[in-house]
This record gives structure tokens, C-alpha cells and sequence, in this order.
DNA sequence: CTCGGCAGAATTTTT
DNA sequence: TTCTGCCGAG
């Protein structure tokens, strides 16, 4: 494999590309933005509210270095969190001083960054260069495996939430020997730890990473190997980094190691835009830069060039209820008012989705493309409603956010294929494929194939061949799984030989796997096929298969490419760097958004989140922010009532209009804002009761499926509850009233 | 080994 | 309501 970062010092360096000069680039901007571009020298953090310029300040910044000879390009290091903000920078950037300097800067995701790191210099630290890169699933699989193998409990315990804890270490920088007192500490009785350390050694005997450790072993070899970091700092000259708000302890880490060299660290992120600690995404990085970087300059973005005043009045009174924030307000750049922010009550989810659909073809009647509206809600199962109205009336939408081309079940297949030909001691990938399609090896004879491995400390695929050849296997497993084996050689001769995409089409035509889809009846299985073609398509473009791997589980995403007109539906997290001209916001009521679960759990730093939440939201809006909620819905087919959401209080009058369907008019126009736990309706004692009871042990309590009980234990917002009838239940605090 | 039926649970997810 | 994961029968 190439070096990585073939570019390295002491190269020849081109001359600088004729473009703008350093003056023109600065008279672009406004005076703020100018500040923060002419800053090159230092730590700066660059603190640019929604709609500011962000991109705008990056990027010119970094032709601006380039264009007053400050650094080559590849001495200037740019990390985004995103492949699309990634890929947006490096247009951006190459259509003001050309493609080639552009395509020579060192530009990516903190974990592309990362993996190309490793590749280059993990030998260092044991890691091989060929390691595999896994993802959510396997790593789930991984914790599994892991837990049945330390006798966890996996119904006290899921799989799911020990996985959340590891991820949190890693988040923040901490090996399994450095846990300590950590948060987390004690979950599972303490022995999340131990599973902490068993699941890193099965990454090792993998031959792989997961997601956070392409972070957590940089800094190791930072650690490790001073040399190479050494390289590392006076190699990147000048760093830049979007998003900061997002960035977690490791990242933070590994940017303030990178930039001790030179001390040019350029920060640029938005602590009201912070919207993924529940993550590990670390705000404390963006409070506390001026104390981690003493001197450093703050450089304030807050001249808004997307939404009009009302809108822009409306969110900036709304954040301003948030306690825990450097402070900015959002200046409208153009004079105009617009619009007012409508808020909208309704009955019921239904006839919410219908007044939004309606509204939206309204829009469309008065020539607003459906690209520039969106529906923005706040967890994933509210898309339903807005899809099945939207189906109905037959308006283009699309759902954004489903699953990333590489999660798609049939993309993880073929690549485990081709893991597994290129890794043979990925076992993972041995245990996806080995009986898809089914080949009559189930999963007894897995099972004991993974035990053998284990015990002979081999890889599955080895200890299948050495079953095999010792006859420890029945005839029929024994015969399937030779079979297997042989088609697992011959691929690995081609792959000798032969280029990637000739490889995959013999493996999934060979294996029967493509066909397998083709036969499937199910709705879904003609796209599926579909996909495996595109990714053969894609797969042209490498000439390694390595290479082509990396690509897969980093970088690749959906082909977007449809050019018709729709309207997009998504997730408020989603939503983050996007703008409309008009916004939906639906199902702003109690409970739901804010989120209950978010409140009990993080109490008054999960209220604050959830309403930078609802900023980002509003914030998207160019012109128009319809907000809503609904008295009622249907929840996983039960009815809640709901309060119209607190946040509805954090707008001012002055800048909202009203509108509310008949009958509900009075109470809900006319409420006054101190009211704020008034319900529209007498709520019934259900699971719908708005504020969380304190629970305590031997309170009588009501659950809707198993009738009255007796609570037993409180952990959290979970509860252990000895039901008259339904016996020994734990169940969440929410699904439970008090009796 | 595979399939079907039932119990149990249910945010947000840039890599 | 809808999905997943587990268990027992063929």
C-alpha cells in the first residue's frame, strides 16, 4: 500500500496557483469573518452562529493561507466530522485556487484521518497495516460474544448499553486500563471494565479497529512513538477544525497534540448548536478553549445571511433561556422582518400531518420548490405519520438519514465476503457469511468451530480446515463446510490476481448470494440487488482491495442522484447544516420535545440540549418556521395526551402567530405563559401524566399492559415493579402512573 | 437446521 | 403499532 501521507516534508513545493490574492480573498467577507480569516497565527476559536459563514470563513482561510504563501498544502491539516462537509470543503476550496492545490491539502473526517495515521505508523504500536476497520454492527456482535463469554446477564445488561459504555471510554480517551473511577465504572456490576478489556483483545486477535479506537490509538502513538508525532507537528503547520462543538475528549486530544508544534490551531463550532453529548460529544471542548489554549483569541461569527428577523428574533429568545452557553446573538443581515414564527394546535397526530402536508402544497402552489421545505421532528418513528400523508396526497418526499449505504444488509455482506478473503482471520466476517446463503452449516456447527479456534487460538476459518481434516465434524456439516473452504481458496486466488470488481462479481455470483436476492419475493429485495450493482460499479475505481475497503466503511454514501423535486422528511439531528426556505417543526409538546427520557436522564443539561434542539430547528428557516402540537397521538397504538411543549413559552409573542383548530382556540391561544403545566385536556392517569413523579420503593403504581403493582427498586428512570398479577417486571418510569 | 409464533420493548446516531 | 429476539416443533 501507498504511504498514506505521501506528500511530506522537504518536497519540492509548486508555486502558489495564480488566484485571488490574500487582499481579495479578505474583501469577500464582513469585518468578523475577515478577523477570523487574517488570524492565522495562535490558537483562534471561531465562534459562528447559525446561517453565519462558517463554511464560507474554512474555506476561505485556507485558500487565504495558501494565497499568502503562509504553507504548502499539505502542511495545512483540515479535519471535518462529516464525509459531506468534507467533500463540500474541498469543492469549495478548489473553485477558489483550483483543484490541484485543493487536491493536495490534507483534508477529512477525524477518522479517515485517523485510519490513515495507523496505516502509516500502527506498526509502532503492534497495530498491523492491514487491520479492518468494523463497524456498529460488528462491534455489537463483538460485545455479545464477549458478554455470554463473561456470563453477563444480558437481560440486566444489554449488549446494546455496555457497548454505549466502552464507546464512552473510548470517547474520551481512556484504554481499559486507564477506567479507573470513570462514569461507567460500575455498570454490570463492575465488570463492564473486564468486558472492556476482553473486547479490545478480540479486536486484536481480529486484526481490527472499531470506530473510536481509529482516535484512541492515534493517541496512543502519539504516545508511544513521540517521534512520529514529532513528524506529525512539524509537518501540519496550520490545522483547522469544523464543528468543534462536536468534537469528544479523544478528538480534542489528538487536535491539541497535532498542533503543539506550531500552535496554529483554528477552531470553528457553535456551543448552541451542541446537539450530540448524549454521544460523547464533549461541549466542555468549546467553554473551556480559551483556558485550554491560554491566549487564545475568540473571533465572534453573528451577522445571520438565511433567516429573516421574526425567525431570527424567535430563536435567539429561545436560547437565551439556556444557562450554559458563551453567549451570542444572531443578527439579521438583511432588515427584514418576514414572516412571524406560526405556532399551530391540533387534535390529533393525524390531522397534524394533515394541516403540515396541506400547508406544504400550499407552498408549492405559490412556486416554492418542495426541495426548500422540510419536515424536522424529533426522534425517527414521527416520520411515519408525515410519509403515510404525504403518500396520500402524492407529494415527492424523501426520508433522510434511513441507513447508510454501508449498513444496508446486503453491502455488509458482500464486504464481509471480501473481508474475509483479504483478512483471513476476521472472524467476524466468517460468522456473517459462512451460512448466507444457506449452506447447511447452522449454527451448531459454528458454535463449535468457535470453540476450537479459541482453544487452539487460530482463526474460525483455520480451525474449520483442521476440523475438517481431523473428521471431528458430522459427515453433512463436515462435507458443507469443506465445500465452503474451497470457494473461500479460489477466491483468494483471484484476489492475487485478479482487480476488485472482477473479484466480487465471481463471489457473488459464485456464492449464490446474488442470486439468493434475485429469487427473494420480498418488496425490497429488487433494491437490494440494485445495490450490490452499485457497489460493483463503485468498485472500479480502486485497483486494491484494501483500498476499496476503507472506502466502503469510511467514506461511501448513498447514491443520491434523483433530480426530482421532493420534500424532505428527517430527524431535527439530521437536519444540523441544512436550510430551507420553509420548515415544518411537528410534535412540540411535553414529552416528546422535549424529551422525556432526555429530562429524566440528564435532567437539566438534557433540557438544555433538547432546546438547542429546537434552535437548530428554527434556525434552518429562511422565510417561513411552522411549529406545531397535537393534544393527542397515538404511541405505539396507545393515545397520550400531551401539553403543548415548554419551548412554545420561549418564544416571544411579538414574533409567533397563532393558529389553533376549532375548539382548541381559548385554551390554548389564550394561555398564559405562566401556566406552562396547564394540559388542554384532563389528562387520564396513564403512562401520559406530564411531570415524572418522584418514584419510591413501595409506592402502589398503574401500568396500561400488566395492571397495578408495587415499585421494588428505582434505578434511574427505570423501575423494578412486583405486579399483583404480571409478577416481577422492570420497566421505564414513563410507561408507569401512580396509582 | 430451519421456520414460525409469541413475548417484550420502544430517542437522537456525522464515523 | 411494529420490530426484534428467543424458543419449540418439524
Amino acid at each position: 500500500m501507498t504511504d498514506p501521507f505521501a506528500l511530506d516534508d522537504g518536497f519540492a513545493p509548486p508555486p502558489p496557483p495564480a488566484g485571488p490574492s490574500p487582499d481579495q480573498l479578505l474583501a469577500g467577507l464582513n469585518p468578523e469573518q475577515a478577523e477570523a480569516v487574517r488570524t492565522t497565527e495562535g490558537a483562534v476559536l471561531v465562534l459562528s452562529g447559525a446561517g453565519t459563514g462558517k463554511t464560507k470563513v474554512l474555506t476561505t482561510r485556507l485558500a487565504y493561507l495558501l494565497a499568502g504563501n503562509f504553507a504548502q498544502p499539505w502542511q495545512i491539516l483540515s479535519v471535518t466530522f462529516t464525509n459531506r462537509a468534507a467533500r463540500e470543503m474541498r469543492e469549495r476550496v478548489g473553485a477558489i485556487i483550483g483543484e490541484a492545490a485543493a487536491s493536495s491539502t490534507v483534508l477529512g473526517t477525524f477518522h479517515a484521518l485517523g485510519a490513515r495515521m495507523l496505516r502509516r505508523d500502527g506498526t509502532r504500536i503492534g497495530l498491523p497495516r492491514d487491520f479492518t476497520i468494523l463497524d456498529a454492527d460488528d462491534q455489537l456482535r463483538l460485545v455479545k460474544q464477549v458478554s455470554a463469554g463473561q456470563d453477563i446477564d444480558t437481560k440486566r445488561w444489554p449488549p446494546q448499553a455496555l457497548l454505549a459504555v466502552l464507546q464512552r471510554w473510548k470517547d474520551r480517551g481512556v484504554g481499559p486500563d486507564q477506567v479507573g473511577a470513570d462514569p461507567g465504572a460500575e455498570y454490570a456490576g463492575g465488570r463492564a471494565v473486564a468486558i472492556y478489556r476482553a473486547y479490545q483483545g478480540e479486536l486484536a486477535r481480529l486484526n481490527a479497529c472499531d470506530f473510536g479506537d481509529l482516535l484512541l490509538k492515534c493517541l496512543e502513538l502519539f504516545r508511544e512513538a513521540p517521534d512520529v508525532l514529532a513528524s506529525y507537528q512539524r509537518r501540519f503547520r496550520y490545522i483547522m477544525v469544523d464543528e468543534y462543538q462536536d468534537t469528544n475528549v479523544a478528538q480534542g486530544l489528538w487536535l491539541r497534540a497535532l498542533s503543539k508544534g506550531s500552535g496554529n490551531l483554528c477552531c470553528v463550532g457553535d456551543d448552541d448548536q451542541s446537539i450530540y453529548s448524549w454521544r460523547g460529544a464533549e461541549v466542555g471542548n468549546i467553554l473551556r478553549f480559551t483556558e485550554d489554549f491560554p491566549g487564545a483569541k475568540v473571533v465572534r461569527l453573528e451577522t445571520n445571511y438565511r433567516s429573516t428577523g421574526h425567525i431570527l428574533a424567535a430563536a435567539a429568545h429561545l436560547i437565551a433561556q439556556n444557562a450554559d452557553r458563551l453567549g451570542k446573538t444572531l443578527r439579521p443581515a438583511s432588515g427584514e422582518w418576514g414572516e412571524k414564527v406560526c405556532v399551530r394546535g391540533v387534535w390529533t397526530g393525524e390531522d397534524e400531518a394533515r394541516v403540515v402536508v396541506e400547508a406544504a402544497e400550499t407552498l408549492q402552489r405559490k412556486k416554492v420548490p418542495l426541495a426548500e421545505i422540510a419536515v424536522l421532528v424529533r426522534a425517527g418513528y414521527q416520520t411515519r405519520a408525515f410519509e403515510e400523508r404525504l403518500m396520500a396526497q402524492g407529494v415527492p418526499y424523501r426520508v433522510v438519514g434511513g441507513p447508510r449505504f454501508y449498513e444496508r444488509q446486503e453491502i455488509r455482506d458482500a464486504v464481509a465476503y471480501l473481508r474475509l478473503i483479504s483478512q483471513p482471520a476476521d472472524d467476524l466476517a466468517f460468522e456473517r457469511i459462512v451460512n448466507l446463503p444457506r449452506r447447511g452449516i447452522g449454527d451448531a456447527t459454528v458454535d463449535l468451530v468457535r470453540q476450537e479456534a479459541r482453544a487452539t487460538n487460530v482463526p474460525m476459518t483455520v480451525a474449520a480446515a483442521e476440523m475438517i481434516a481431523a473428521g471431528d465434524l458430522p459427515t453433512r456439516a463436515r462435507t458443507c463446510l469443506a465445500k465452503f473452504l474451497e470457494e473461500l481458496a479460489d477466491w483468494r486466488t483471484l484476489a492475487a490476481g485478479a482487480d476488485p470488481r472482477t473479484l466480487l462479481d465471481d463471489v457473488l455470483e459464485g456464492s449464490g448470494y446474488l442470486e439468493m436476492w434475485r429469487r427473494d419475493k420480498a418488496p425490497d429485495a429488487p433494491g437490494r440487488v440494485e445495490n450490490l450493482k452499485e457497489l460493483l460499479a463503485a468498485m472500479d475505481e480502486f485497483g486494491d482491495l484494501q483500498e476499496f475497503l476503507e472506502y466502503v466503511a469510511l467514506v461511501m454514501e448513498n447514491q443520491s442522484g434523483d433530480e426530482v423535486d421532493r420534500l424532505s422528511v428527517m430527524t431535527l439531528h439530521a437536519a444540523k447544516g441544512l436550510e430551507f426556505d420553509h420548515v415544518f417543526l411537528p410534535g412540540w409538546e411535553d414529552g416528546l420535545f422535549p424529551n422525556q427520557r432526555s429530562l429524566d436522564e440528564s435532567g437539566t443539561k438534557g433540557l438544555e440540549e433538547e432546546r438547542r434542539l429546537a434552535h437548530v430547528g428554527l434556525t434552518r428557516a429562511r422565510k417561513g418556521a411552522t411549529v406545531s402540537f397535537a393534544a393527542a397521538r397515538r404511541i405505539y397504538g396507545q393515545w397520550q395526551n400531551n401539553m403543548p411543549s415548554r419551548f412554545i413559552d420561549d418564544l416571544p409573542d411579538e414574533h409567533i402567530e397563532r393558529f389553533s383548530e376549532a375548539g382548541m382556540g381559548g385554551g390554548v391561544a389564550a394561555r398564559p405563559a405562566s401556566l406552562e403545566t396547564r394540559p388542554m385536556f384532563e389528562p387520564r392517569a396513564t403512562a401520559a401524566m406530564a411531570d415524572e413523579p418522584g418514584y419510591k420503593r413501595g409506592q402502589r403504581v398503574f401500568h396500561d399492559k400488566f395492571g397495578y403493582g408495587e415499585i421494588r427498586a428505582v434505578d434511574g428512570n427505570k423501575l423494578e415493579i412486583a405486579f399483583d398479577k404480571a409478577g416481577l417486571k422492570k420497566v421505564l418510569s414513563r410507561f408507569i402512573a401512580a396509582a
